[in-house]
DNA sequence: CAAATAGTGTCTGTTAGACACTATATG
DNA sequence: CATATAGTGTCTAACAGACACTATTTG
């Protein structure tokens, strides 16, 4: 470093640029009772006081080295886990979002299994999970349902190729569980032997030698992902439209 | 608004947070004498001053009605034009990504013609096209080489399932031209009749009735983009990896 | 005509869709 | 055995890969 740009390094005043507020914002989505619930937060203080929102806040300058970890403490404060997957969504930032200024928003998309926060959940009265439909009748603060909304169409898309979905899913479970999860995500019934056969053929699951039974029919084999199929996209799309992402 | 919200926000201090600085950083893409080049600036001032980085800058408050008007801006200042594709990629921030203090950049991947602003960028000396070879020999300002490589690593997807590369390319482009670009994102061959097929099923192009001779050899039909090429997806990759999207 | 580039015909291989079939549980 | 749910066999359709072929230009 040059004497001069340690100079102006020390005489830097972060206050002298006005700057926008920033906060980061994760949309927890669960599957349980054969639907997609979103984890929200009733407000106790202003602005937009007693609605609902995403369990979001401002980053900690101090304590958070990242987006990430804002994201991953904001989750574990309203849960008392951590989400086994987390990525991000988009930002959102313009003038008129927040009533108290400028303001932008770091977004990201995460999953849980129902049963992991359930407990946590249980003890607190300003949380709850959310089904989409739902949604509609709620007061949501700032333009949370504008973001909710399109975390669930990223998350319809990684529905067409890949696995990601199961991240809602409890560690162990069961193919046709993972396939009326994305049914309930692509709005449309799904082939149940293309479904078995390209996850089968890209050995993305790992047999648990364990089966559940539903107390009628026969018992279906409980499965688990393995590290790296999160991460591993189909080549081929199944049909649910080629349009659109953003 | 309730009178107690009034309250508030007459007493809010945006200053008495800490916030993280914001920036906007572009990363412009466009295809030149069968390159890929980035648009780079070299710094005029602390911080990495003379080192090159993105053309981004911070948010302004009172005239940048949103995030991607600050993209826009930018680029409009260093290149005389706006282009015809921007997307948002992805945001970087951390405590230690900037010298000055915890930061955040909203970086957005923007694609135009080269000689779209090849008369504006003549006149000036700070601002260039880079190859990208040439990057690992350049001072980097920041984490702006991380940032590229990785909205070139998103572009290398987009030209497995769609024609968005084509931004690159003038208004009118033969198909050769376009494949060529798609070979020089994928970094391997094509066959040609696979290429030409999916773009004529789906009917994504015009064409203009002209034809474009390189001096030698059989003339190229001239097409345009349609209207909603862009954001069309096609529902099988080509097969350059199933992995992957970071 | 040769060389160069554009564009086509057509066969193969892979994989999703459809749907009838078999398997294993409960009562 | 009937019913319910899990899981398979197998044909078809769509589309990318391969590659040889034809078409249109310049010199």
């Amino acid at each position: 470093m040059t004497n001069d740009e340690q100079d102006y390094l020390e005489h830097y005043d972060k206050q002298a640029y006005d700057a926008p507020i920033v906060t980061v914002d994760p949309v927890l989505f669960t599957y349980h009772e054969e639907q997609l619930k979103v984890l929200l937060v009733q407000r106790s203080r202003p602005p937009d006081q007693q609605m609902w929102g995403l369990p979001g806040g401002f980053v900690d300058l101090k304590n958070d080295a990242t987006l990430e970890d804002t994201a991953l403490r904001k989750l574990r404060e309203k849960t008392g886990v951590v989400p086994p997957y987390l990525e991000q969504l988009q930002t959102f930032g313009n003038a008129w979002r927040d009533k108290r200024s400028w303001s932008v928003t770091v977004c990201y998309t995460a999953l849980i299994a129902h049963q992991e926060c359930a407990a946590h959940i249980a003890t607190v009265a300003d949380v709850r999970w959310v089904t989409l439909p739902e949604l509609a009748s709620l007061p949501l603060a700032f333009d949370h349902g504008t973001i909710i909304q399109q975390a669930r169409e990223r998350l319809r898309q990684k529905a067409l190729y890949s696995i990601v979905p199961a991240y809602a899913l409890p560690e162990k479970f069961t193919l046709p569980e993972l396939q009326q999860l994305h049914e309930v995500l692509l709005e449309m019934p799904l082939q149940k032997k293309s479904f078995r056969r390209r996850i089968e053929q890209a050995e993305l699951l790992e047999d648990t030698g364990e089966k559940r039974a539903e107390s009628s029919g026969r018992p279906a084999t409980l499965y688990r992902m393995k590290a790296e199929s999160g991460a591993y996209t189909f080549l081929r799309n199944l049909s649910g439209a080629g349009d659109a992402e953003a």
